[in-house]
DNA sequence: CGAATAGTGTCTTTCAGACAGTATGAC
DNA sequence: GTCATACTGTCTGAAAGACACTATTCG
């Protein structure tokens, strides 16, 4: 039988090889997410090397086993060379691994997805965005991608869109204070469909997911009271979701 | 600069050596779950290889890069060689992955929950189990673990019992025909909470999730009707979750 | 018949949607 | 004052909870 039986585990991994064998190749990629001109927009990369050079992909690459402690601090990393955005929200999304999806052989990814305030990300200095670009959501269905990477997009967009039916997720989207008007009109963008203001209010405010501030902000007209995401909420999850918009049945 | 960007991909390709960088370990591990003895069960293994020989652990392993065409393949090959099971059901909970949580070195391990139904994992004629054994959810979480395996089984538990709030997930741990009080009583066994007949019924017939056979099955004394999944609501979420059992206020 | 399990009737509660109404400030 | 934006009152409706009720079978 095998000989680690007869081996201490010390003796054991004084011995180990970690490339006795064969493993994939490992990359973390992002989908990152932000809001200007009124529209969801994605941060894509043009690859500057093979494979797949010239096409636009996600942000992403290996894990630095030198400096990464974690799988998270990879996607930290990654979205700060990126944005220069230190606190943005982030989450696993899934990961994806076989054969076929990467030329250089079987490879996994580990997909995260994050959500940046445009003006965080703005006042960055070193915004150099080196191949960097924000598209239109809109425009980013429609374009190719490298590798597996629309699939990927896909399902972190699907992930932001139903985790906006049921949690106040959108908030990482706004600075730390902002106005109950400005949050609903985050929620219609990302769902495409209006939401009815009463009721959106209602919501937020009875669950506890928002708290006033007493400060008030001069948008247009009459002044907005200026709201702060409740910390504590930071996994709350309302108890019913967003109603899909009725379809009418049709009319003869 | 880069000599990359003078080859064509072919090039790059040809001259690729995957093992060129460092790669961290890459595993999958398995939380699979079965009801049995009216209690929610968990199948663990000793260990018999170090690291962490004997210690208990969930099932998992290397991924087959020669095999096995996707993550989900490994996982699918991974509960079949433990269990003899080979339609479950089988979804990612997370991938986690740092330098410290195995000895070898930097490591990332894909976790993936299964839920069989126990008399299925039965009638396999070669259900070995080596090293195996069914425990008592109860008893596995007051158990030492190898690795992070007590974080990973508390995250496959999270995701089951949350599910179970919003979904008809349950139903993968019973034969294919059922009784409604069967299904109700997995959902209590899960949630630790019992729930009322009327709404548990309304709520699974109403939204279509289960289907009428017109069969029936004496169990006690009433026969009780037989139903099965609807295979089309494979993906839905009821529009309300099942609340939490109501906290009384304590009175003087 | 009684005991046990299967299944229903129906009232209450919770929370989202609809939509018309009022409030405040710039001009 | 008007206009635009902020915010509220209140009715409806969908689906969950509570709980008492009836139905079917075995012995």
């Amino acid at each position: 039988m095998s000989m680690t039986e007869k081996m201490s585990e010390k003796e054991f991994l004084a011995n180990y090889q970690a490339r006795d064998f064969d493993a994939p190749l490992m990359t973390v990629d992002m989908a990152i997410f932000s809001i200007t001109q009124n529209r969801l927009h994605i941060l894509l990369i043009q690859r500057a090397n093979h494979p797949q050079q010239g096409e636009w992909a996600l942000p992403g690459g290996f894990i630095d086993l030198k400096t990464d402690s974690t799988l998270l601090a990879t996607a930290h990393r990654k979205l700060f060379e990126k944005t220069g955005v230190s606190s943005p929200y982030l989450e696993q999304v899934s990961t994806i691994g076989n054969s076929t999806r990467d030329p250089r052989g079987w490879s996994v990814t580990a997909l995260y997805f994050a959500l940046i305030d445009f003006h965080a990300f703005q006042q960055q200095e070193s915004h150099r965005l080196e191949h960097c670009e924000w598209i239109d959501m809109s425009k980013a269905k429609s374009m190719s991608l490298a590798f597996d990477h629309r699939l990927l997009l896909d399902m972190a967009l699907d992930r932001l869109i139903n985790k906006t039916r049921y949690t106040a997720l959108p908030v990482s989207l706004l600075p730390e204070l902002f106005t109950l008007t400005e949050l609903q009109h985050i929620y219609e963008i990302i769902l495409e469909q209006s939401l009815d203001k009463k009721a959106f209010r209602r919501r937020m405010i009875e669950a506890g997911a928002v708290i006033e501030t007493g400060q008030s902000k001069i948008v247009g007209k009459r002044p907005a009271q200026l709201y702060r995401f409740n910390q504590d909420s930071f996994d709350f999850i309302f108890p019913r979701s967003l109603e899909l918009p009725r379809t009418q049945p049709e009319a003869d």
